[in-house]
DNA sequence: ATTTGTGTAATTGTATACAATTATAAGTGT
DNA sequence: ACACTTATAATTGTATACAATTACACAAAT
Protein backbone atom coordinates (compact mmCIF):
# COMPACT_ATOMS: atom_id res chain seq x y z
CA UNK A 1 0.00 0.00 0.00
CA UNK A 2 2.64 2.23 -0.91
CA UNK A 3 1.21 5.55 -2.12
CA UNK A 4 2.45 4.81 -5.41
CA UNK A 5 5.48 5.78 -6.97
CA UNK A 6 7.52 2.65 -6.07
CA UNK A 7 4.42 -0.39 -7.12
CA UNK A 8 4.74 0.67 -10.69
CA UNK A 9 8.41 0.59 -11.05
CA UNK A 10 9.03 -3.32 -11.03
CA UNK A 11 10.15 -2.67 -7.92
CA UNK A 12 8.85 -5.47 -5.24
CA UNK A 13 7.94 -3.49 -2.27
CA UNK A 14 10.34 -5.84 -0.44
CA UNK A 15 13.36 -4.47 -2.51
CA UNK A 16 12.37 -0.75 -2.10
CA UNK A 17 12.28 -1.37 1.95
CA UNK A 18 15.73 -3.38 1.94
CA UNK A 19 17.01 -0.40 -0.12
CA UNK A 20 15.55 2.46 1.85
CA UNK A 21 16.63 0.68 5.43
CA UNK A 22 19.98 0.05 3.88
CA UNK A 23 20.21 3.88 3.03
CA UNK A 24 19.14 4.45 6.52
CA UNK A 25 22.27 2.37 8.01
CA UNK A 26 24.46 3.60 5.67
CA UNK A 27 23.95 7.19 6.45
CA UNK A 28 23.61 6.52 9.80
CA UNK A 29 20.41 7.36 10.60
CA UNK A 30 20.09 4.25 12.09
CA UNK A 31 22.91 4.38 14.53
CA UNK A 32 25.47 1.55 14.63
CA UNK A 33 23.61 -0.78 18.05
CA UNK A 34 20.72 0.70 17.41
CA UNK A 35 17.69 -2.08 17.80
CA UNK A 36 15.54 -2.23 14.91
CA UNK A 37 11.88 -3.10 15.63
CA UNK A 38 9.57 -4.71 12.65
CA UNK A 39 6.38 -3.47 13.52
CA UNK A 40 7.86 0.10 13.82
CA UNK A 41 9.53 -0.14 10.67
CA UNK A 42 6.23 -1.78 9.08
CA UNK A 43 3.82 1.36 11.00
CA UNK A 44 6.26 4.13 9.29
CA UNK A 45 6.82 2.73 6.19
CA UNK A 46 2.97 1.70 6.08
CA UNK A 47 3.47 -1.41 4.88
CA UNK A 48 2.47 -5.10 6.35
CA UNK A 49 5.74 -7.24 8.46
CA UNK A 50 6.41 -9.34 5.61
CA UNK A 51 8.50 -7.60 3.06
CA UNK A 52 9.73 -5.94 6.21
CA UNK A 53 11.06 -9.05 7.59
CA UNK A 54 12.40 -9.79 3.69
CA UNK A 55 14.28 -6.97 3.39
CA UNK A 56 16.07 -6.90 6.94
CA UNK A 57 16.85 -10.74 6.51
CA UNK A 58 18.81 -9.74 3.20
CA UNK A 59 20.83 -7.05 5.83
CA UNK A 60 21.46 -9.63 7.77
CA UNK A 61 22.74 -11.81 5.25
CA UNK A 62 25.15 -8.89 4.17
CA UNK A 63 26.00 -8.42 7.82
CA UNK A 64 24.70 -4.73 8.26
CA UNK A 65 22.51 -5.97 10.78
CA UNK A 66 23.12 -8.70 12.97
CA UNK A 67 20.50 -10.80 15.23
CA UNK A 68 20.84 -11.14 18.61
CA UNK A 69 20.35 -14.58 20.74
CA UNK A 70 17.09 -13.89 21.46
CA UNK A 71 16.09 -13.30 17.91
CA UNK A 72 16.42 -9.36 18.46
CA UNK A 73 17.74 -7.29 15.32
CA UNK A 74 20.14 -4.21 15.78
CA UNK A 75 22.63 -2.83 13.09
CA UNK A 76 25.64 -3.70 13.25
CA UNK A 77 28.16 -2.50 15.73
CA UNK A 78 31.42 -0.08 14.30
CA UNK A 79 34.65 -3.08 14.54
CA UNK A 80 38.21 -1.79 13.31
CA UNK A 81 38.70 -5.51 13.16
CA UNK A 82 36.33 -5.68 10.61
CA UNK A 83 37.36 -2.63 8.61
CA UNK A 84 40.50 -4.00 8.60
CA UNK A 85 39.00 -7.59 7.56
CA UNK A 86 37.03 -6.00 4.57
CA UNK A 87 39.70 -3.54 3.23
CA UNK A 88 42.15 -6.65 3.39
CA UNK A 89 39.85 -8.65 1.24
CA UNK A 90 39.29 -5.82 -0.71
CA UNK A 91 42.61 -5.33 -1.79
CA UNK A 92 42.75 -8.70 -3.19
CA UNK A 93 39.81 -8.65 -5.01
CA UNK A 94 40.33 -4.92 -6.63
CA UNK A 95 43.54 -6.62 -7.56
CA UNK A 96 42.32 -9.21 -9.39
CA UNK A 97 39.64 -6.94 -11.12
CA UNK A 98 42.57 -4.48 -12.15
CA UNK A 99 44.16 -7.63 -13.52
CA UNK A 100 41.07 -8.65 -15.68
CA UNK A 101 40.31 -5.50 -16.48
CA UNK A 102 43.68 -4.69 -17.71
CA UNK A 103 43.46 -7.54 -20.20
CA UNK A 104 39.60 -7.33 -21.63
CA UNK A 105 39.64 -3.48 -21.70
CA UNK A 106 38.85 -1.77 -25.47
CA UNK A 107 39.87 1.43 -26.32
CA UNK A 108 37.15 2.91 -25.46
CA UNK A 109 37.18 1.44 -22.08
CA UNK A 110 40.49 3.20 -21.51
CA UNK A 111 38.97 6.42 -23.03
CA UNK A 112 36.44 6.03 -20.53
CA UNK A 113 38.26 5.46 -17.54
CA UNK A 114 40.48 8.48 -18.72
CA UNK A 115 37.62 10.42 -18.23
CA UNK A 116 37.02 9.32 -14.38
CA UNK A 117 40.85 9.65 -13.77
CA UNK A 118 40.73 13.53 -15.36
CA UNK A 119 37.73 14.16 -12.95
CA UNK A 120 39.39 12.85 -9.80
CA UNK A 121 42.43 14.74 -10.40
CA UNK A 122 40.49 17.76 -11.04
CA UNK A 123 38.54 17.68 -8.02
CA UNK A 124 41.38 16.30 -5.47
CA UNK A 125 43.44 20.19 -7.09
CA UNK A 126 40.27 21.75 -5.95
CA UNK A 127 39.91 20.15 -2.75
CA UNK A 128 36.59 18.85 -3.35
CA UNK A 129 37.03 15.46 -1.25
CA UNK A 130 33.34 14.15 -1.67
CA UNK A 131 33.87 14.73 -5.59
CA UNK A 132 37.24 12.30 -5.42
CA UNK A 133 35.35 9.64 -3.18
CA UNK A 134 32.35 9.94 -5.73
CA UNK A 135 34.53 9.59 -9.23
CA UNK A 136 36.89 7.19 -7.25
CA UNK A 137 33.84 4.82 -6.94
CA UNK A 138 33.15 5.36 -10.79
CA UNK A 139 36.32 4.69 -11.95
CA UNK A 140 36.06 1.33 -9.89
CA UNK A 141 32.61 0.40 -10.41
CA UNK A 142 33.57 0.86 -14.41
CA UNK A 143 36.78 -1.65 -13.80
CA UNK A 144 34.28 -4.07 -12.08
CA UNK A 145 32.43 -4.12 -15.51
CA UNK A 146 35.09 -3.97 -17.74
CA UNK A 147 36.20 -7.24 -15.77
CA UNK A 148 33.05 -8.85 -16.00
CA UNK A 149 34.02 -10.72 -12.89
CA UNK A 150 30.58 -11.44 -11.49
CA UNK A 151 31.67 -13.11 -8.26
CA UNK A 152 34.18 -10.96 -7.09
CA UNK A 153 31.81 -7.95 -7.91
CA UNK A 154 29.34 -9.10 -6.06
CA UNK A 155 31.47 -9.35 -3.03
CA UNK A 156 32.94 -6.08 -3.43
CA UNK A 157 29.86 -4.17 -3.62
CA UNK A 158 28.90 -5.72 -0.44
CA UNK A 159 32.02 -4.51 1.45
CA UNK A 160 31.84 -1.16 -0.34
CA UNK A 161 28.15 -0.98 1.13
CA UNK A 162 29.93 -1.22 4.90
CA UNK A 163 32.58 0.58 3.60
CA UNK A 164 30.56 3.66 2.59
CA UNK A 165 28.61 3.35 6.57
CA UNK A 166 32.40 3.81 8.07
CA UNK A 167 33.08 6.73 5.85
CA UNK A 168 30.00 8.27 6.97
CA UNK A 169 31.22 8.22 10.98
CA UNK A 170 33.83 11.03 10.62
CA UNK A 171 34.63 14.11 8.55
CA UNK A 172 35.35 13.53 4.83
CA UNK A 173 38.09 16.02 4.24
CA UNK A 174 41.58 15.15 4.38
CA UNK A 175 42.54 16.81 1.21
CA UNK A 176 46.10 15.20 1.68
CA UNK A 177 44.51 11.84 1.50
CA UNK A 178 42.31 13.15 -1.39
CA UNK A 179 45.45 14.11 -3.36
CA UNK A 180 47.37 10.93 -2.77
CA UNK A 181 44.52 8.79 -4.06
CA UNK A 182 44.23 11.10 -7.09
CA UNK A 183 47.81 10.17 -8.06
CA UNK A 184 47.30 6.82 -7.32
CA UNK A 185 44.38 6.79 -9.64
CA UNK A 186 46.45 8.01 -12.18
CA UNK A 187 49.44 6.00 -11.95
CA UNK A 188 46.32 3.04 -11.83
CA UNK A 189 45.29 4.40 -15.30
CA UNK A 190 48.33 4.45 -16.33
CA UNK A 191 49.11 0.93 -16.01
CA UNK A 192 45.99 0.49 -17.35
CA UNK A 193 45.72 2.30 -20.57
CA UNK A 194 49.94 0.31 -21.32
CA UNK A 195 48.32 -2.51 -20.86
CA UNK A 196 50.49 -4.47 -17.78
CA UNK A 197 48.27 -6.38 -15.75
CA UNK A 198 51.05 -7.01 -13.28
CA UNK A 199 51.26 -3.15 -12.80
CA UNK A 200 48.18 -2.52 -12.54
CA UNK A 201 47.00 -5.16 -9.78
CA UNK A 202 50.21 -4.04 -7.71
CA UNK A 203 49.12 -0.33 -7.65
CA UNK A 204 45.38 -1.59 -7.07
CA UNK A 205 46.40 -3.41 -3.95
CA UNK A 206 48.82 -0.48 -2.53
CA UNK A 207 45.60 1.97 -3.08
CA UNK A 208 43.04 0.05 -1.53
CA UNK A 209 46.30 -0.35 1.41
CA UNK A 210 46.33 3.16 1.98
CA UNK A 211 43.32 3.95 1.89
CA UNK A 212 42.46 1.57 4.83
CA UNK A 213 44.78 3.74 7.07
CA UNK A 214 43.33 6.44 6.63
CA UNK A 215 39.58 4.56 7.51
CA UNK A 216 40.95 3.38 10.31
CA UNK A 217 42.49 6.78 11.21
CA UNK A 218 39.11 7.92 11.01
CA UNK A 219 36.78 5.46 13.09
CA UNK A 220 39.74 5.45 16.31
CA UNK A 221 38.76 9.26 15.98
CA UNK A 222 35.51 8.39 15.67
CA UNK A 223 35.72 6.06 18.53
CA UNK A 224 37.94 7.67 20.37
CA UNK A 225 35.08 11.16 20.49
CA UNK A 226 32.36 8.50 22.05
CA UNK A 227 34.37 7.77 24.83
CA UNK A 228 35.19 11.37 25.43
CA UNK A 229 31.31 12.23 25.33
CA UNK A 230 30.57 9.67 27.82
CA UNK A 231 33.00 11.34 30.40
CA UNK B 1 4.65 -28.91 12.22
CA UNK B 2 7.58 -30.54 11.54
CA UNK B 3 7.63 -33.83 13.39
CA UNK B 4 9.25 -32.44 16.18
CA UNK B 5 13.08 -33.00 16.39
CA UNK B 6 13.48 -29.84 15.01
CA UNK B 7 11.46 -27.86 16.97
CA UNK B 8 13.34 -28.16 20.24
CA UNK B 9 16.53 -27.56 18.61
CA UNK B 10 16.62 -23.88 18.81
CA UNK B 11 16.91 -23.95 15.36
CA UNK B 12 14.27 -22.30 13.15
CA UNK B 13 11.88 -23.86 10.91
CA UNK B 14 13.50 -21.24 8.18
CA UNK B 15 16.81 -22.68 9.25
CA UNK B 16 16.34 -26.24 9.04
CA UNK B 17 14.65 -25.79 5.38
CA UNK B 18 17.33 -23.42 4.05
CA UNK B 19 19.73 -26.32 5.86
CA UNK B 20 17.33 -28.82 4.05
CA UNK B 21 16.97 -26.65 0.77
CA UNK B 22 20.71 -26.29 0.63
CA UNK B 23 22.00 -29.95 0.85
CA UNK B 24 19.59 -31.52 -1.89
CA UNK B 25 21.20 -28.57 -3.94
CA UNK B 26 24.66 -29.48 -3.32
CA UNK B 27 23.74 -33.36 -4.04
CA UNK B 28 22.07 -32.43 -6.85
CA UNK B 29 19.15 -33.77 -5.96
CA UNK B 30 17.35 -30.49 -6.66
CA UNK B 31 19.35 -30.54 -10.38
CA UNK B 32 20.70 -27.54 -11.91
CA UNK B 33 18.02 -25.46 -13.66
CA UNK B 34 15.23 -27.25 -12.17
CA UNK B 35 12.58 -25.32 -11.51
CA UNK B 36 11.82 -24.76 -7.74
CA UNK B 37 7.83 -24.19 -6.59
CA UNK B 38 7.20 -22.66 -3.19
CA UNK B 39 4.00 -24.54 -2.46
CA UNK B 40 5.03 -27.94 -3.65
CA UNK B 41 8.44 -27.37 -1.11
CA UNK B 42 5.61 -26.24 1.53
CA UNK B 43 3.47 -29.23 1.10
CA UNK B 44 6.28 -31.84 0.93
CA UNK B 45 8.03 -30.37 4.50
CA UNK B 46 4.69 -30.10 5.91
CA UNK B 47 4.46 -26.16 6.64
CA UNK B 48 3.55 -22.91 5.41
CA UNK B 49 5.24 -21.07 2.75
CA UNK B 50 6.29 -18.60 4.95
CA UNK B 51 9.78 -19.84 6.21
CA UNK B 52 10.03 -21.51 2.70
CA UNK B 53 10.25 -18.14 1.69
CA UNK B 54 12.91 -16.69 3.66
CA UNK B 55 15.07 -20.23 3.12
CA UNK B 56 14.71 -19.55 -0.57
CA UNK B 57 15.18 -15.69 -0.53
CA UNK B 58 18.55 -16.71 1.88
CA UNK B 59 19.67 -19.47 -1.21
CA UNK B 60 18.83 -17.26 -3.78
CA UNK B 61 21.10 -14.11 -2.37
CA UNK B 62 23.81 -16.92 -2.25
CA UNK B 63 23.35 -17.46 -5.49
CA UNK B 64 22.70 -21.40 -5.39
CA UNK B 65 19.11 -20.57 -6.80
CA UNK B 66 18.28 -17.49 -8.70
CA UNK B 67 14.88 -15.61 -9.85
CA UNK B 68 13.67 -15.16 -13.42
CA UNK B 69 12.92 -11.70 -14.78
CA UNK B 70 9.24 -13.38 -13.91
CA UNK B 71 9.79 -14.05 -10.04
CA UNK B 72 10.10 -17.73 -10.65
CA UNK B 73 12.96 -19.28 -8.75
CA UNK B 74 15.27 -22.21 -10.52
CA UNK B 75 18.34 -23.68 -8.93
CA UNK B 76 21.45 -22.18 -10.41
CA UNK B 77 22.81 -23.42 -13.42
CA UNK B 78 26.02 -25.19 -14.09
CA UNK B 79 28.67 -22.49 -15.49
CA UNK B 80 32.55 -22.80 -16.18
CA UNK B 81 32.82 -19.10 -15.94
CA UNK B 82 31.55 -19.16 -12.81
CA UNK B 83 33.49 -22.01 -11.54
CA UNK B 84 36.49 -20.25 -12.71
CA UNK B 85 35.77 -16.72 -10.79
CA UNK B 86 34.94 -19.26 -7.80
CA UNK B 87 38.15 -20.07 -8.18
CA UNK B 88 40.56 -17.15 -8.48
CA UNK B 89 38.94 -15.54 -5.73
CA UNK B 90 39.11 -18.67 -3.63
CA UNK B 91 42.85 -19.14 -4.22
CA UNK B 92 43.37 -15.29 -3.14
CA UNK B 93 41.34 -15.35 -0.26
CA UNK B 94 43.17 -18.91 1.07
CA UNK B 95 46.26 -17.82 0.61
CA UNK B 96 45.50 -14.89 2.65
CA UNK B 97 43.72 -17.15 5.83
CA UNK B 98 46.98 -19.03 5.11
CA UNK B 99 49.01 -15.92 5.65
CA UNK B 100 47.40 -14.85 8.71
CA UNK B 101 46.87 -18.38 10.18
CA UNK B 102 50.58 -18.92 9.94
CA UNK B 103 51.21 -15.43 12.02
CA UNK B 104 48.74 -16.68 14.45
CA UNK B 105 49.21 -20.60 14.92
CA UNK B 106 50.17 -21.82 18.37
CA UNK B 107 51.75 -24.52 18.69
CA UNK B 108 48.18 -26.81 19.61
CA UNK B 109 47.73 -25.52 16.78
CA UNK B 110 50.10 -26.75 14.24
CA UNK B 111 50.05 -30.34 16.11
CA UNK B 112 46.44 -30.25 15.17
CA UNK B 113 47.19 -29.18 11.44
CA UNK B 114 50.29 -31.93 11.14
CA UNK B 115 47.19 -34.60 12.07
CA UNK B 116 45.42 -33.40 9.33
CA UNK B 117 48.25 -33.53 7.12
CA UNK B 118 48.91 -37.09 7.68
CA UNK B 119 45.15 -37.84 7.42
CA UNK B 120 45.12 -36.79 4.10
CA UNK B 121 48.67 -38.22 3.12
CA UNK B 122 47.36 -41.53 4.65
CA UNK B 123 43.95 -41.26 2.59
CA UNK B 124 45.82 -40.62 -0.41
CA UNK B 125 48.68 -43.32 -0.57
CA UNK B 126 45.46 -46.09 0.02
CA UNK B 127 43.63 -44.24 -3.27
CA UNK B 128 40.66 -42.74 -1.17
CA UNK B 129 39.86 -39.65 -2.55
CA UNK B 130 36.99 -39.69 -0.72
CA UNK B 131 39.14 -39.25 2.38
CA UNK B 132 41.26 -36.88 0.67
CA UNK B 133 38.57 -34.07 0.39
CA UNK B 134 36.73 -34.49 3.82
CA UNK B 135 40.19 -34.25 6.06
CA UNK B 136 41.38 -31.57 3.07
CA UNK B 137 38.13 -29.69 3.89
CA UNK B 138 38.65 -29.78 7.58
CA UNK B 139 42.58 -28.56 7.04
CA UNK B 140 41.49 -25.33 5.85
CA UNK B 141 38.71 -25.03 7.77
CA UNK B 142 40.89 -25.33 10.98
CA UNK B 143 43.13 -23.33 9.43
CA UNK B 144 39.89 -20.29 9.25
CA UNK B 145 39.92 -20.80 12.79
CA UNK B 146 43.19 -19.96 13.43
CA UNK B 147 43.13 -16.97 10.88
CA UNK B 148 40.24 -15.34 12.88
CA UNK B 149 39.18 -13.54 9.80
CA UNK B 150 35.17 -13.54 9.64
CA UNK B 151 35.37 -11.48 7.04
CA UNK B 152 36.90 -14.13 4.60
CA UNK B 153 35.48 -16.82 6.34
CA UNK B 154 31.99 -16.21 5.40
CA UNK B 155 33.07 -15.74 1.84
CA UNK B 156 35.06 -19.03 1.43
CA UNK B 157 32.29 -21.01 3.42
CA UNK B 158 29.40 -19.95 0.49
CA UNK B 159 32.30 -20.35 -2.43
CA UNK B 160 32.68 -23.67 -1.21
CA UNK B 161 29.04 -24.52 -0.87
CA UNK B 162 29.20 -23.57 -4.52
CA UNK B 163 32.17 -25.90 -5.06
CA UNK B 164 30.95 -28.95 -3.14
CA UNK B 165 27.99 -28.83 -5.84
CA UNK B 166 30.46 -28.65 -8.93
CA UNK B 167 32.27 -32.03 -7.41
CA UNK B 168 28.65 -33.44 -7.28
CA UNK B 169 28.64 -33.58 -10.84
CA UNK B 170 31.01 -35.42 -11.47
CA UNK B 171 33.25 -38.67 -10.42
CA UNK B 172 35.65 -37.99 -7.48
CA UNK B 173 37.80 -40.71 -8.16
CA UNK B 174 40.90 -38.88 -9.40
CA UNK B 175 44.22 -40.88 -8.24
CA UNK B 176 46.45 -38.39 -9.21
CA UNK B 177 45.00 -35.28 -8.08
CA UNK B 178 44.66 -37.11 -4.88
CA UNK B 179 48.32 -37.64 -4.42
CA UNK B 180 49.37 -34.03 -5.85
CA UNK B 181 46.82 -32.05 -3.33
CA UNK B 182 48.22 -34.51 -0.46
CA UNK B 183 51.67 -33.46 -1.50
CA UNK B 184 50.24 -29.63 -1.38
CA UNK B 185 48.82 -29.71 1.84
CA UNK B 186 52.22 -31.42 3.08
CA UNK B 187 54.24 -28.39 1.76
CA UNK B 188 51.49 -26.25 3.24
CA UNK B 189 51.93 -27.59 6.54
CA UNK B 190 56.09 -27.45 6.25
CA UNK B 191 55.70 -23.40 5.36
CA UNK B 192 53.56 -23.13 8.69
CA UNK B 193 54.43 -24.79 11.07
CA UNK B 194 58.39 -22.56 10.03
CA UNK B 195 56.34 -20.19 10.72
CA UNK B 196 57.02 -18.82 6.90
CA UNK B 197 53.63 -16.63 5.63
CA UNK B 198 54.94 -15.64 2.70
CA UNK B 199 55.36 -18.83 1.21
CA UNK B 200 52.61 -20.31 3.08
CA UNK B 201 50.56 -17.86 1.16
CA UNK B 202 51.94 -18.57 -1.97
CA UNK B 203 51.40 -22.28 -2.09
CA UNK B 204 48.35 -22.22 -0.95
CA UNK B 205 47.24 -20.13 -3.90
CA UNK B 206 48.81 -22.56 -6.08
CA UNK B 207 47.27 -25.40 -4.45
CA UNK B 208 43.76 -23.67 -5.54
CA UNK B 209 44.66 -23.23 -8.52
CA UNK B 210 45.77 -26.59 -9.25
CA UNK B 211 42.87 -28.04 -8.49
CA UNK B 212 40.99 -25.74 -10.36
CA UNK B 213 42.21 -27.22 -13.48
CA UNK B 214 40.77 -30.51 -11.88
CA UNK B 215 37.47 -28.86 -11.64
CA UNK B 216 37.20 -27.32 -14.84
CA UNK B 217 38.07 -30.67 -16.41
CA UNK B 218 35.08 -32.39 -14.60
CA UNK B 219 32.94 -29.92 -15.37
CA UNK B 220 33.64 -29.92 -19.13
CA UNK B 221 33.38 -33.97 -18.94
CA UNK B 222 30.03 -33.39 -17.31
CA UNK B 223 28.15 -30.85 -19.85
CA UNK B 224 29.92 -33.17 -23.03
CA UNK B 225 28.24 -36.05 -21.76
CA UNK B 226 24.73 -34.34 -21.26
CA UNK B 227 25.29 -32.67 -24.74
CA UNK B 228 25.52 -36.60 -25.74
CA UNK B 229 22.68 -37.63 -24.03
CA UNK B 230 20.69 -35.13 -26.07
CA UNK B 231 21.98 -36.22 -29.36
C1' DA C 1 18.50 -4.82 49.39
C1' DT C 2 18.70 -8.72 46.48
C1' DT C 3 16.80 -12.38 44.57
C1' DT C 4 13.09 -15.21 42.79
C1' DG C 5 8.79 -15.92 40.88
C1' DT C 6 4.71 -14.70 38.28
C1' DG C 7 1.66 -12.28 35.26
C1' DT C 8 1.43 -9.16 31.42
C1' DA C 9 2.98 -6.71 27.51
C1' DA C 10 5.93 -6.53 23.60
C1' DT C 11 8.18 -8.87 19.91
C1' DT C 12 9.23 -12.28 16.82
C1' DG C 13 7.91 -16.80 14.27
C1' DT C 14 4.59 -19.22 11.54
C1' DA C 15 0.25 -20.03 9.20
C1' DT C 16 -3.26 -18.57 6.35
C1' DA C 17 -6.05 -15.51 3.55
C1' DC C 18 -6.15 -12.53 -0.10
C1' DA C 19 -4.26 -9.63 -4.07
C1' DA C 20 -1.47 -9.26 -8.11
C1' DT C 21 0.94 -11.29 -11.59
C1' DT C 22 2.09 -14.65 -14.95
C1' DA C 23 1.44 -18.93 -17.57
C1' DT C 24 -1.61 -21.98 -20.04
C1' DA C 25 -4.97 -23.19 -23.12
C1' DA C 26 -9.19 -22.64 -25.55
C1' DG C 27 -11.51 -19.92 -28.73
C1' DT C 28 -11.89 -16.40 -32.56
C1' DG C 29 -10.86 -14.26 -36.80
C1' DT C 30 -8.12 -14.06 -40.79
C1' DA D 1 -2.35 -23.11 -40.05
C1' DC D 2 -1.27 -18.79 -37.65
C1' DA D 3 -1.56 -14.86 -34.95
C1' DC D 4 -4.26 -12.60 -31.53
C1' DT D 5 -7.73 -12.42 -27.64
C1' DT D 6 -9.64 -13.83 -23.71
C1' DA D 7 -10.79 -16.77 -19.78
C1' DT D 8 -8.90 -19.70 -16.35
C1' DA D 9 -5.56 -21.76 -13.55
C1' DA D 10 -1.16 -21.64 -11.32
C1' DT D 11 2.23 -19.03 -8.87
C1' DT D 12 4.17 -15.47 -6.43
C1' DG D 13 3.64 -11.07 -3.48
C1' DT D 14 1.58 -8.91 0.48
C1' DA D 15 -1.39 -8.50 4.47
C1' DT D 16 -3.20 -10.22 8.50
C1' DA D 17 -4.21 -13.47 12.16
C1' DC D 18 -2.48 -16.32 15.46
C1' DA D 19 1.20 -18.97 18.19
C1' DA D 20 5.48 -18.97 20.64
C1' DT D 21 8.95 -16.64 22.77
C1' DT D 22 11.08 -13.09 25.29
C1' DA D 23 11.34 -8.87 28.04
C1' DC D 24 9.58 -6.19 31.74
C1' DA D 25 7.52 -4.78 35.95
C1' DC D 26 5.93 -5.75 40.17
C1' DA D 27 5.27 -8.64 44.17
C1' DA D 28 6.82 -11.96 47.60
C1' DA D 29 10.35 -14.16 50.21
C1' DT D 30 14.67 -14.37 52.45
Amino acid sequence: MLNSSQMNRRLSTKDFVYFEIKKRIIECILAPDQPINEEYLATELNISRTPIREALQRLEIEELILRLPNGRLKVAPISIQEVEEIFHVRSLLEGLIAREATTKATSNDIQKLGQFTKLIVTAANNDRGDEVVYYGSEFHSYLYQISKNKTANKILNQLNDHISRYRRLGPIKNNERSRNAAKEHLEMFEAISHKNPDKAEKLMREHINNSLKAAVHTIEVHLQQNIDENN
